[in-house]
DNA sequence: CAACTTTAATTGTTATAACATATATTTGTG
DNA sequence: CACAAATATATGTTATAACAATTAAAGTTG
């Protein structure tokens, strides 16, 4: 759907402005169809992306800092975010032995069986950019690359 | 930038997945530049959003339910954010008399001189885009537009 | 026209984000 | 090796988001 129509905003100073709502509009709707397939799950999206990246490291433990590099979103609270899947069973921590500052994150079977579940789902989100074809979505990746340089 | 290098991830299921977190991360990048602007000014982007929606109104009012309509960000706490802008002499709130459901919204000779000021700041958003050349930034609008059908 | 429904906006509450600061551990240096 | 600097994580605080519930006014209907 055009953006003129879904904010009801008719002008634009350019097409860059345009691009810039476009984005953020965008974002807001994906963002917002995401968690509402997730919130049934009782997780957030925060959680899902860091037991996704925990699966990614599995059987190997992964240490807060990584996870926070790895993070899309705000990239603050991720010790708080991890000790929430720490009290639902889905991840250990663990004090790493070799350097004692590290903490060492492992994805549990709980946590690996949930994501399982969640893998429908993820495809599910897939089709959610279905309306774009393969050649389509192949160039918007590259634009979005090009876009921050 | 490369997406796969920004979030050290070599893989993606397909090129659904990867435009999903490119939006993701393209969002959250673009966010913290407008933040970072703004943030001297001593507004929020979505105080700055809701004047600009007010400016576009001006010297009509506007209507809570008319900003919220039009807000590019979560629509939640629309009455808080103006009564911050109100705190704040940036715009004016009055009961209207037609319908005394309703609030007018007006923005001040105050708000409109911020925005006048804030207008430099918005041109240095724009060519934040400036990776990409009108050719290319016209091609991102349509692909947003069609991937939300 | 009284009771009911709808609409508009506000308010309350809980969770999360943002930001700054603190604590603990290791590393590097004179 | 004592001590400053750097690193990794955690914690405290304030602001904002998300969601639900409330209030107030206007429209609707028997």
């Amino acid at each position: 759907m055009k953006l003129e129509d879904e904010i009801s905003q008719k002008k634009f100073r350019n097409e860059y402005h345009k691009a810039t709502l476009n984005l953020i509009f965008t974002y807001n709707w994906l963002r917002s169809f995401h968690e509402n397939i997730l919130k049934p799950k009782g997780i957030t999206s925060q959680q899902f992306n860091i037991l996704r990246i925990l699966r990614g490291q599995h059987p190997k433990p992964a240490n807060i800092k990584l996870i926070r590099e790895r993070m899309l979103d705000r990239m603050s609270d991720c010790s708080r975010i991890v000790e929430k899947l720490r009290a639902k069973g889905l991840v250990e921590r663990n004090i790493c032995p070799a350097d004692r500052r590290h903490v060492d994150v492992l994805i549990t079977k709980k946590g690996l069986d949930l994501l399982k579940e969640l893998d429908l789902v993820t495809e599910e989100a897939d089709k959610f950019l279905s309306n774009l074809n393969q050649k389509d979505i192949t160039q918007l990746n590259k634009l979005l690359d090009k876009l921050r340089g």
